[in-house]
DNA sequence: CCGTGATTGTCATTAGTAATGACAATCACG
DNA sequence: CGTGATTGTCATTACTAATGACAATCACGG
């Protein structure tokens, strides 16, 4: 059986083409793809008003808290995160966007959005729709988390084989 | 905007689940997905009666002929694949499947088609030849080869900003 | 109020993986 | 022949990710 009759095939084919060009597209702006996944969970709660602990952020991301001090290093050495003292908890951080956090967000939405439109080119937008759709029920049924990608968890260390 | 509205985050995080999912189910099998590719590949040559070298092996597979070695290395020590002297060329090896090999990469298969039934269960048949469809037609527009995952390319040594 | 254990953020160390360079053997081709 | 390229291999280097340890702080019971 041919490699490309697989559903699966395609989608991890596909999904991991469109992550390694979101990644080249995203360095011009000084960004990792985690980076981004920060920068947009940390606008999101900022939304509502809350202020996340690198631990929280880190939780809600699922990467390690190791982790996650150098990508807020990285983040808050380009003024596009400030850390805080957190107001109950004098350990935590709070960590929250900046000005210049919200505007290169922006820029790197914009080239999430030139992104789909390449990748996305071939299809109508009623096409666009339905695969869109087809997509969230099988994320929904895989129970993947919203807005996390699997790509920034932790690996385990694996013993004998490896990729 | 959130990120579960962009269809090629979605691609991407379900890619990298199926792809995370597939190295798992695979490494009971002594297998990742690399030797699996190679052992398709392999197999697909064989049935055209070619005799591939593991330099041609590696240009297929877009991977690097230093990497090949350890590949094929594995393969061979668990005897999977055989390297014999290339009738044309002294310097080359000519690699291929065995018997065990054969019987390996259909329990291999039988871990995909187990994969694909699990994630793509919410789908209809008429679904899932729809969603195929439209993944065709993307793969294809995006020019990726057939068969040949990009997790198997050589990642380029990046400078400043990395994953 | 004190002490014991957990949690937070940080850093240093270790382990694991990927890229590069170098090498002998062989080829291609003049 | 002989010069330069190619093949497979190995050693070395460069990098990344995982782990462990640490001080500061909290939580909570006694």
């Amino acid at each position: 059986m041919d490699l490309d009759d697989r559903s699966v095939f395609l989608l991890s084919q596909l999904g991991r083409h469109i992550a390694d060009r979101f990644a080249g597209d995203l360095a011009p702006l000084g960004l990792n793809p985690a980076h981004f996944g920060v920068l947009v969970h940390l606008r999101q709660v900022g939304r509502d008003g809350q202020r996340l602990s690198q631990q929280q952020l880190a939780d809600r991301l699922r990467v390690h808290r190791n982790a996650m001090v150098g990508l807020v290093d990285d983040l808050e050495s380009r003024g596009l995160v400030r850390r805080e003292r957190h107001p109950d908890d004098r350990r935590a951080h709070a960590v929250e966007l900046t000005e210049r956090g919200h505007d290169v967000l922006t820029q790197a939405e914009s080239v999430a959005d030139t992104l789909e439109d390449a990748v996305l080119a071939p299809l109508t937008d009623a096409e666009h729709a339905q695969l869109a759709a087809l997509l969230r029920r099988l994320t929904a049924h895989a129970e993947l988390p919203p807005g996390v990608h699997p790509g920034l968890h932790r690996r385990q260390r694996r013993s004998s084989t490896s990729p």
